[in-house]
DNA sequence: AATGACCTTTTCACTCAGTGAAAAACGTTC
DNA sequence: GAACGTTTTTCACTGAGTGAAAAGGTCATT
């Protein structure tokens, strides 16, 4: 059933903006589309689609494979890498993040704060049939994650305002979904260092996550999940506030000297 | 003096290929510029650039800095994750790798092939001082570095000539740049079953690789690299080839199973 | 083989979105 | 304070981009 709609802009902007619009019609759930498809998703019609499929081909953003259908090209992959949370971000984090993962065996992530919600940038695992909720790349809520909790608790006040006089969708029984409750979760965490989440995105996951500082100012956070419940995570504690202690230096380092390798 | 219109680039054409020519002009060299650099690499009028990149930014493909400096946006990342060589590959991967990187502490790598280099897809290091040559992304040549030759010594006959019948350029002493040299040296790999190269691309570094092979078509290596020359790195290679053939199977069942989890 | 459903590709007259030189407005460094 | 490089705004002009419609493909179903 097409109950789509989601993009109803019927305002054409301009011919870059479409263009992004065509780019931006593919997405997790639908990574790879035919050209009609592509044209009704993005609200545009099919020969102005056509064409601009056709440029963005050539600059290898997008690619067709064998049956003609479009999915995002190499360009587009290449490119990404180039963006400052992957290049930087997560290039300096690995060490820390495979060490702890070392540590504890657990899988280990590594999220910043994007916009109104957190991205996950990295994610080690040694779970084969690991959730798809915490796919790289993926945006998770702020009240509901250890790692976005971690990082909420230490922003500005007037952030966490922002955030908690939106409204905050429920996902499980456990979800925190009134400000005041948030706000009390918040101090929790600032108190002990560290956010500990049972089931309040996901039933049956349980994590923890301690925020990344730099110069003062809440830049990532580094979390460790389990997806059956264990209930003894907090014996890693030390090791992830040691790990989000290092990278923050790390970067602090990094920040002086422009480019000290 | 006469520095008044210098146009090196040949103008690009239509208003899709500027935009794009916009967010090509940023490297893995120059991950940040100014707008007027901006408008220099591309090729085009700085106003032309100023409206473009302010629709870019607009989309989150281009981000400012606090100084005002371009780079690539979230957006560009995130639709990046979507590409089909990262999405399914990597995400199967990690686990293994994860596993292998558990067991030798070294830098572990995994690369695919395309068109006719090798591009890393992921990284796993300890190494806070990585050289920047391998970076997730990077493309390397088949000829000169052990994934590359792992994933040679079993492609078709047919790639492999198109390959030693390409200039095969010299990177240290120890690069094997003639076709004879080359068949010679994929044939031993395929005799062990991995490939081991020692300074043939970087000084200083030597690595193993195995092929990861689903249903007979080589799909990726996986190395494992050391920076110091360390010589006893083929303590590792049962545990490599382990962790590839686990891949290889995995990637076969989940190519049976459409989706398996 | 004829039907219909859905897709891709081409065409073409119209017009409005995109253009870029030039000038204004900043922010530096000497 | 002037000389330089930057970013931003303005504006008259015009060809690049538009999209409806028609033509051409491909694949089921009858």
């Amino acid at each position: 059933m097409s109950n789509v709609a989601q993009f109803p802009k019927s305002t054409a902007k301009s011919v870059t903006a479409r263009a992004l619009a065509v780019l931006g019609a593919l997405s997790a759930q639908e990574p790879s589309m035919t050209l009609s498809q592509l044209a009704r998703v993005a609200g545009l019609p099919v020969a102005t689609v056509y064409r601009l499929a056709g440029e963005l081909e050539e600059g290898r953003f997008l690619q067709r494979d064998a049956a003609g259908r479009y999915s995002l090209g190499v360009r587009m992959w290449e490119m990404g890498l180039l963006t400052p949370v992957h290049g930087h971000m997560r290039e300096v984090a690995m060490p820390f993040l495979l060490n702890l993962q070392y540590e504890c065996r657990e899988t280990v992530q590594l999220a910043v704060c994007d916009g109104v919600d957190a991205v996950y940038i990295e994610k080690l695992t040694l779970d084969t049939k690991t959730p798809v909720q915490s796919r790289i790349g993926a945006r998770i809520p702020l009240h509901a994650t250890a790692v976005g909790q971690a990082i909420l608790a230490v922003s500005d006040q007037s952030f966490i305002d922002v955030i908690s006089g939106m409204p905050l969708p429920r996902f499980t029984d456990n979800t925190v979904t009134t400000p005041r409750a948030l706000n009390k979760l918040l101090e929790q965490v600032r108190d002990q260092g560290f956010a500990h989440s049972t089931e309040e995105y996901v039933a049956g996951s349980t994590a923890i996550a301690a925020p990344v500082m730099v110069n003062g100012k809440v830049e990532a956070a580094i979390g460790i999940v389990n997806y059956e419940l264990r209930d003894d995570l907090e014996i890693y504690v030390p090791q992830m506030l040691e790990a989000a202690a290092g990278l923050g230096h790390r970067l602090e380092e990094l920040a002086a000297n422009p480019e000290s390798h």
